[in-house]
DNA sequence: TCAATAATTCAAGAGTCGTTGAGATAATGG
DNA sequence: CCATTATCTCAACGACTCTTGAATTATTGA
């Protein structure tokens, strides 16, 4: 990941509605959801409304598109998002590791590594 | 931390001169480096210019300062740059485990623990 | 106290962002 | 082929962001 890519994924996650869209979307998994079911979701907003916000996404790699049938289906790339917070770590642990351990803290207790912890 | 607070960071984060000296006062350390070493390390950028982006930063509490004679001295806020991976990771593993590890592989590669790695 | 240095504050202006509503495009079923 | 459903595209408008330059505040040393 570049600073533009990264850049891109900051101004893309820094707006409220497309914040709630992309954790949405990771929830739901790669079987995704449909636009206009996501704008349901999203307290009913206009499908114009949505449709800017998802290209947006989409335009900086944090979700994917296909369509089925009539609809639209809309996923999040689960690999932009680590890439980010690699990019994030990189740039912050230069000789600091004491950033790095709080988050790999909380990252190995949200994903509860199934017994005998893989090491890297 | 809460989403305002994440989607405060993304947005300072989400501009070029801003990545730019978090990723400096990062590599800085905790003495800091003052407003005006700062701007010339922006391409010479002018006072105001860097005024108006440091205090953007210290509102979303990615830096803090302190004054030090005639300057004043910025620092990054290291821990606030980890609750935002954590907030991120928070938000993607769900369920969804392969995000996580190569984020947590990127991690343990970049702060290089000292043999022996710590488990929490 | 005065001049010099370091940084902030403020107003103005160009540019970008997000919402809205109307219209266009695509796919389906009768 | 037509009506319906689902989504996208576009123009317009208000709101916000960033830069610039001038004026202001704070600190220091002579």
């Amino acid at each position: 990941m570049h600073e533009k890519q990264a850049l891109d994924a900051f101004a893309a996650l820094s707006q409220e509605t497309r914040l709630r869209i992309v954790r949405l979307l990771v929830t739901a998994g790669p079987e995704g959801m449909s636009a206009g079911a996501i704008g349901e979701a999203m307290d009913g907003a206009s499908s114009s409304r949505m449709s800017f916000h998802l290209s947006h996404l989409e335009q900086a790699g944090l979700v994917e598109s296909r369509r089925e049938g009539r609809s639209i289906i809309y996923s999040a790339v689960l690999t932009a998002l680590s890439s980010l917070v690699e990019f994030l770590m990189r740039d912050c642990c230069h000789g600091h590791p004491e950033v790095c351990n709080p988050a790999m803290a909380a990252l190995s207790s949200c994903c509860e590594p199934e017994k005998g912890a893989p090491h890297v």
